[in-house]
RNA sequence: GGCGACGUAGCCAAGUGGUAAGGCAAGGGUUUGCAAAACCCCGAUCGCCGGUUCGAAUCCGGCCGUCGCCUCCA
């Protein structure tokens, strides 16, 4: 079976056939760190690292990696008003979003470059495309010459006469063509600056990433993923970067995510129209916002609304309802066999999924079916070799979408509480062995309040805690 | 205005030529002291109009609607 990825350069699928064979380089456009990330963010993160852990998946060596942007005109003007400094501004922030990635288990890139540290690399690779006669310098500026790109515009599919000329905000005088973009920036007073053969300066926003890319990966990557809205113009300048500074294609497969939307609109960090990671993270576990990105096709919107969260976190409680042990001890029979047949159903079913673009939701249909087989199973009475290797197929399975499954902790205070809440559900035990059932209600009814959920069976009364995790 | 995407049951959402996966919610049932969880049963002819075809949600044309990019943006 292979891997068909759909190219956004070649607006179709293609199989998926990398430039070294078994080894994979990828590279994702990470955020420019001035403010708290929000789970727009997040979504991209997920998406890719969900590509990531498949390709691992199947036999693939990955090299990730994924950068900030630690120089740009937003962090300046948020250090200004805040008075900080913007190095530190962003080092903050670049901070915290690691962090969270973690929570999100997001699996760590294998580097993650800032363009801070690579400003001589930046340098080269400007100085390499004024050679070739691709960048011209103005004023302690440096332009990348559009013109001069013969297929400037093929990722997006734009047409340079109609579509870029008169459509620009930014007319400057200075440049030979509208559509010419800066590579780099003379400093003005005040900023953070390094010295070039230009003048002291900084590096514009779109050639950090082709840099990046060839100083990381080399100097054609096999995936180089990101939102949609970064197709135009920032992808668009990468390949042109890039592909004239070598002379080879940039990557082989461009992949884009769709955007969270929030009330209908695109989440946007500069509108202010955003739910924070933080905030998330506060109410749910990373396990939910996968669900809910997974239930979707990572290129088209998805919606993220208290009802499509509810949705989320419900079906994670059924997935993880199928990790419950079993008490039945039957090993062979048409029940065990029926749950033998449905675990490798289930397999070739995922595989079938993701192999088609990484098609999530008719992969986790595939969990769900699974998820079914073995509860009956264990209603059924299985137990043995066939229970166990059914759910441990699930966490695999689950694990390469990167859902933890785990049941809520319920954070430090939860892990505290515990032989209390113990205690209380052996005295209601007590309680319902006695027939005193308003008492025994009342205990469950009140933990229920304080998010924790109790379950009665025949072999004695489990506890969880209720989403929270901690 | 240019480029692109999308419109499937109450909600979310797969499916791109042969009579519609999955999740959530609602309803009925089994189980339970009652609940919860689990299990079983139960729902749509696919935005509208026209065309191609033996046959279309799936192809073509038109219309309506929503969204994204064209300016910083995951």
């Amino acid at each position: 079976m292979t891997l068909r990825i759909y190219n956004t350069l070649t607006r179709k699928k293609e199989e998926f056939v990398p430039l070294e064979p078994g080894k994979v380089r990828m590279y994702v456009c990470g955020p420019t760190v001035y403010a708290d990330a929000h789970v727009g963010h997040a979504m991209a993160a997920i998406v890719f690292d969900m590509v990531r852990r498949y390709l691992i998946y199947k036999g693939y060596e990955v090299h990730y990696v994924t950068n900030f942007t630690d120089v740009d005109d937003k962090i300046i003007k948020r250090a200004n008003e805040t008075g900080e400094d913007p190095m530190e501004l962003a080092n903050h922030y670049a901070n915290k979003y690691l962090e969270h990635l973690a929570q999100l288990n997001v699996m760590p890139a294998d580097e993650y470059p800032r363009v801070s540290r690579e400003i001589d690399e930046i340098i080269h690779v400007i100085q390499g495309l004024e050679e070739k006669g691709y960048a011209y310098p103005v004023d302690g500026d440096v332009y990348f010459r559009v013109l001069a790109d013969k297929d400037y515009g093929k990722l997006s599919h734009r047409k340079l006469d109609e579509g870029l000329a008169g459509t620009r905000v930014e007319e400057d005088e200075r440049k030979e063509f509208v559509g010419d973009f800066a590579l780099w920036k003379s400093a003005k007073p005040g900023e953070p600056s390094w010295d070039s053969p230009w003048g002291p300066g900084r590096p514009g926003w779109h050639i950090e990433c082709s840099t990046m890319c060839l100083h990381h990966l080399g100097e054609t990557i096999d995936i180089h993923g990101g939102g949609n809205d970064l197709i135009f113009p920032h992808h668009e300048n990468e390949i042109a970067q890039s592909e004239s500074l070598t002379g080879k294609p940039f990557a082989r497969y461009w992949m884009h995510n769709g955007m969270l939307q929030l009330g209908g609109q695109k989440m946007s960090k500069s509108l202010g129209h955003l739910v924070t990671i933080d905030e998330f993270l506060s109410k749910h576990n990373g396990d939910a916002l996968r669900l809910l990105i997974f239930s979707g096709y990572y290129r088209k919107p998805v919606a993220f609304t208290e009802e499509s969260l509810e949705s989320a976190e419900r079906s994670l409680a059924r997935l993880r309802s199928a990790l419950r042990p079993t008490v039945g001890d039957q090993s062979t029979g048409p029940d065990a066999d029926a749950l033998r047949l449905a675990t490798e159903d289930a397999r070739i079913a995922f595989i079938q999924a993701m192999d088609d673009d990484f098609n999530t939701s008719s992969a986790l249909a595939a969990l769900f079916d699974l998820v079914r087989a073995i509860n009956s199973a264990r209603d059924a009475g299985v137990g043995g070799p066939f229970f166990e290797a059914a759910q441990r197929t699930l966490r695999e399975l689950s694990g390469v979408l990167g859902l933890q499954l785990a049941e809520g902790a319920g954070g430090d205070v939860g892990v505290a509480a515990k032989p209390f809440i113990d205690l209380l559900v052996s005295v209601r035990s007590d309680l319902r062995a006695a027939k005193q059932w308003a008492l025994a209600d009342k205990v469950r009814d009140q933990l229920a309040e304080l998010g924790v959920v109790l379950e009665d069976s025949r072999e004695g009364t489990t506890w969880r805690f209720d989403k929270m995790t901690g």
